[in-house]
RNA sequence: GCGGAAUUGGUGAAGUGGUUAACACACCGGUUUGUGGAUCCGGCAUGCGUGGGUUCGAUCCCCACAUUCCGCCCCA
């Protein structure tokens, strides 16, 4: 049987799997000076909980959404991104609760899954990192959010990316300002574009980010969000900017962005990272905002929320340029060698006990000739190799070989038990 | 979902309507079964994405499909 992986979709090999372990490790870690605890929930949701959260007319549900019927009957999709199913959890676990500390904060690593026509950091199977804090609207929640996705993304090594950010307010703000965009396009509306003239209808608020010539015209004059902002909101928003002025994080004010999920109240933002040798245009590598009202859209009590979401692929293309330390391949501490009758059982032995004191260590399975034992010592970046002979093992004698230099010296079979003092020796 | 390009071994690739598909790297074996990264010698695609068709004959022409990449839509 011919097989072939489904389309869209990436086997992570070890010669990189190293990397992601890194990368994880690297966000792990720093979510957890956070205090910012792991969820993991299910890869899968019933259709409801991403259609109702993203929006019915959202591109993601709409088009992109990874579904299928059980053999139960049961509507169930590939979760298209985090947090839906990460607010589902919280509701049915009711972590909303008065035992549960507020705010309640997690973090996530999940494959996620959109059925989309493949690019270079667009798959249909793919990995976010995210985070999500549940029971604050205070502006630090939000300052708290995008300092960890600043913060995160400078430890990981990401350099040239560009911070923007934008208020959508509150329910009744977005509600006047989509009444303001359907207003002022209405009557132009056979000069835009045909995708435009979709969106009108759909989301005018994408209008504002489109690439048409057409529409662009339209977009200096067009409404600006900020003007129908309600005090709150504005207030919320200048104490953020501010704080970000205070702790040097840089931002741009962006009046076009918009995000794909209609959950959104409140402020919204993406890291961007422009790279020519990576797309043509600026691209997004991490998203989030603040969204007010999921918790109740799932029955839950009214409760404030706000997160973010790193695309991983993208992340590692970036990291891949900017930080190409975490893509070294990584060596073992010790091969053994051996030659010889009766050798080969000591070998094992050897290897068992380095790797008892915390080395790693390899033998030859195959025991082919010392020659070829040496090439594999180079080929899996040794730094050490020890040399069982037969004759020298009768004297209780083998040696050690550094292969940066070819330094070799003798040892007893005790020094095996202790060959941190060994490697001391060496390196004198 | 729309538009475009590509698809030859483990890798980078050359190539032609007709007997053995170039070259390089890598790999394997040998060069005194006892010490690697060098040299030299030898081996390494019954096969040119998959399935059809045209032809006496196709890797090379035609069609369909698949996958990858690029742009659009949208996004991570």
């Amino acid at each position: 049987m011919k097989v072939q992986r489904p389309k869209g979709t990436v086997d992570i090999l070890p010669g990189e799997s190293g990397s992601w372990e890194k990368v994880e490790s690297i966000a792990r870690n720093f979510f957890k000076r956070a205090n910012y605890r792991e969820i993991r929930t299910p890869s899968f949701e019933n259709y409801e909980v991403f259609s109702r959260s993203s929006g019915e007319t959202s591109d993601v549900v709409s088009k992109e959404m990874y579904d299928f019927n059980d053999k139960g009957g049961r509507h169930i999709a590939l979760r298209p991104e985090g947090t839906a199913g990460v607010v589902r959890a919280y509701v049915e676990n009711k972590l909303y609760g008065p035992d549960v500390v507020k705010p309640f904060s997690v973090y996530y690593i999940d494959n996620t899954f959109r059925y989309e026509r493949p690019q270079a950091g667009r798959q249909r199977e793919f990995h976010q990192i995210g985070v999500e804090s549940f029971g604050s609207d205070s502006p630090l929640a939000d300052v708290e959010t995008l300092m960890m996705a600043h913060d995160l993304l400078a430890e990981l090594g990401v350099k040239n990316y560009e911070l923007h950010i934008n208020s959508l307010g509150n329910a009744q703000v977005r509600e006047a300002y989509h009444d303001a965009l359907v207003n002022y396009f209405t009557p132009v509306k056979d000069q835009l574009s045909e995708d435009s003239q979709r969106r009108l209808s759909q989301n005018p608020l994408r209008i504002l980010d489109s690439k048409d010539e057409r529409d662009k015209k339209f977009l200096p004059n067009a409404p600006k969000i900020v003007d129908y902002l309600d005090d709150e909101s504005r207030k919320s928003f200048k104490t953020i900017t501010d704080m970000l002025e205070q702790l040097g994080i840089n931002y741009v004010m962006d009046d076009d962005l918009v995000r794909g999920l209609d959950y959104y109240t409140g402020i919204i933002f993406e890291f961007m990272v422009e790279d020519k040798n990576l797309w043509e245009s600026a691209t997004t590598i991490l998203g989030g905002g603040r969204y007010n009202h999921l918790v109740e859209e799932f029955d839950g009590p009214e409760t404030p929320a706000v997160g973010f979401g790193i695309g991983e692929e993208r992340l590692m293309l970036v990291l891949k340029e900017q930080n190409p330390d975490l893509f070294q391949e990584e060596g073992i501490d010790f091969f053994i060698t051996n030659i010889g009758a009766g050798t080969e059982f000591k070998a094992v032995e050897v290897a068992r006990s380095l790797r008892e004191q915390g080395f790693s260590a390899q033998y030859d399975v195959d025991q082919k000739k010392l020659k070829q034992q040496f090439r594999k010592a180079d080929r899996v970046h040794a730094t050490f190799v020890i040399t069982l002979g037969a004759k020298e093992l009768e004297n209780g004698v083998l040696n050690i070989k550094r292969l940066s230099d070819g330094k070799i010296i003798d040892l007893s079979l005790e020094d095996i038990n202790n060959m941190q003092d060994v490697i001391n020796k060496l390196e004198d």
